[in-house]
RNA sequence: GCGGGUGUAGCUCAGUGGUAGAGCGUCACGUUGCCAACGUGAAUGUCGUCGGUUCAAGUCCGAUCACCCGCUCCA
């Protein structure tokens, strides 16, 4: 089995086929940002629907959510987003090679260096790199003033330019979940533990961008923030780990291009009691592995900072709704009994409670399904391009062909594909020889295909080809929604 | 942001200053009874973009945009 390599030929199947194209193409491209075709927008809501059906739909102890991408400017800063999301870069004059302030060392003849680096906050100023080096050239003390380097997209709400309020696109789905918190409490008779589910667009100004659709600006999240009792966040870490990364197999995923990969303690995020990666083994990059999902252990973080930044309302309006005039109020001594949090009914008691993050990239996930199916073979000395897509996944179902274009099979396929594509999204063809029409689908990873031929007119019976093994078997009409059904796994 | 590479038809690519090409794909007609058949015909390009040199630029020069590889970075 021949299997790509290389990113650009994942490109040019990509292209080919209709699955995913360059931004404004035609205008030689924005970088960064790229546009679903015909294919590929199906290939990618079958993703999200296979990750809310798995998620939402077959739990009874997860509800979803669709928040609006725009959001109050302090729910960033009670996130931590708009001061930490925004990082203090310099350049070196001697190289021109950027770095993170809070990564350089100092000189070998300075004092210790210090261990923990940590994220800086905008204006935290007083950086003194006289004595830093440049990791790149090695050159000491030459770099520029620090500069920001902010994280989110900015945007003007309100079109008088005098009551425009700056407003941020949001860089991650999470943060409205844990904002929607009381409301989902308050409406829906849901019980700790229970999560709340979205998907939808986040958008970051990222330094690099890279490698396709694994790394862009604006990209596609499926997040759950599944809220339990602390204490309990270590077994529903485990849990949610392993029904996560299940969940990719199930779909086709080839379990030796798929593994976890521990976060460290000293790359944990500041909120993160415990991070795992599942990570794919993409045919690009330095090191092959790449992050599909990230699952945490967010602690009571995020609904203890909404607190804080629930009381913090009106010194943001007395500053002239500058985020960056602005101090979060600090944490309330009885915070575990604060706005946001849960009363038990069993225990008669309140708390905050702990949250299990299962972050994926519905993006990156389409690509892997993509690399992940697609398959050469050789077939009677000729090369069989085909991608073998998980049934759910495929965008196609089911084609449906006449042999011949003669004796009325046309009309009788013509009929069939109607009847099935009112339950699968079906495709009809009569173009060409039938060897042709197969290999096409193949192409585009359509599990099955029913050709209608001469016997048909004798016996109503179709024959229903498989995709990967090329296989024919005869299925009586009547029942061949039943039968395809059944095969598709829908 | 640095270094290297690439950009010509839908795709893969040839074309080293003198009329813009091939294979595959697409479409039409004919033929065609199960795995990329055949015949005939057709459509498709501001050669990434802008500027310069030249009698003449896809080709040389400059800038710019985009992508790939390697650094750097990566909640």
């Amino acid at each position: 089995m021949a299997k790509i390599t290389k990113l650009d030929d994942i490109v040019a199947l990509c292209k080919r086929r209709g699955f995913i194209f360059q931004s404004s193409e035609i205008y030689g491209g924005l970088a960064s940002c790229y546009d679903y075709g015909p294919l590929g927008v199906e290939l990618k809501n079958n993703v999200k629907r296979a990750w809310w059906k798995a998620v939402v739909q077959m739990r009874d102890d997860v509800v979803g959510l669709d928040c609006s991408i725009l959001m109050h400017p302090l729910v960033w800063k009670a996130s931590g987003h708009a001061d930490k999301f925004a990082d203090l870069v310099c350049e070196c004059r001697k190289c021109n090679t950027r770095s993170r302030v809070d990564h350089l060392k100092d000189g070998p003849d300075a004092g210790p260096v210090a261990e923990h680096t940590s994220h800086v906050s905008v204006g935290a100023g007083g950086w003194d790199l006289s004595k830093k080096v440049c990791p790149a050239c090695g050159a000491v003390g030459q770099f520029t003033e620090p500069m920001a380097f902010n994280l989110m997209f900015q945007t003007q709400m309100g079109a008088n330019v005098e009551d425009a309020m700056t407003v941020f696109l949001r860089p991650e789905t999470a943060q409205g979940i844990f904002v929607n918190f009381r409301n989902v409490l308050d409406t829906t008779r849901v019980k700790i533990p229970f999560g709340i589910a979205q998907i939808g667009k986040s958008f970051r100004n990222e330094v690099t961008t890279k490698a396709f659709i694994f790394r862009t600006r604006e990209f596609e999240q499926a997040e759950l923030e599944f809220f339990c009792e602390p204490g309990t966040d270590e077994q529903w870490f485990e849990h949610w780990r392993h029904e996560r990364f299940n969940w990719y197999l199930r779909l086709g995923i080839r379990k030796e291009n798929l593994r976890f990969r521990e976060h460290s303690k000293d790359e944990l995020a500041h909120y993160a009691k415990a991070c795992v990666d599942i990570e794919y083994r993409f045919p690009f990059g330095s090191g092959d592995w790449q992050e599909l999902e990230g699952i945490a252990n967010r602690t009571d973080y995020d609904l203890r900072q909404h607190q804080r930044g629930m009381k913090t309302i009106n010194a943001w309006i007395e500053s002239g709704k500058d985020l960056s005039k602005v101090t979060l109020a600090p944490e309330a001594e009885d915070y575990q009994s604060g706005p946001l949090s849960y009363f038990d009914d069993q225990k008669r008691c309140r708390y905050i409670p702990y949250v299990i993050e299962p972050s994926a990239g519905i993006d990156r996930s389409t690509l892997a399904f993509l690399v992940d199916a697609y398959d050469e073979e050789e077939v009677r000395g000729e090369t069989r391009n085909l991608l073998r897509f998980h049934p759910p996944l495929a965008p196609i179902k089911v084609a449906v062909f006449p042999l011949v274009n003669r004796e009325g099979m046309p009309d009788i396929a013509r009929n069939i594909y109607d009847d099935l594509k009112r339950y699968f999204n079906c495709f009809y063809d009569d173009k060409g020889a039938i060897g042709r029409r197969y290999r096409r689908q193949d192409e585009a990873g359509t599990p099955l295909c029913v050709t209608v031929d001469g016997q048909t007119l004798q016996d109503q019976t179709v024959t229903v080809r498989d995709r990967d093994s090329m296989e024919q078997v005869r299925v009586s009409t009547s029942q061949l929604k039943d039968y395809l059904r059944d095969r598709l796994e829908l």
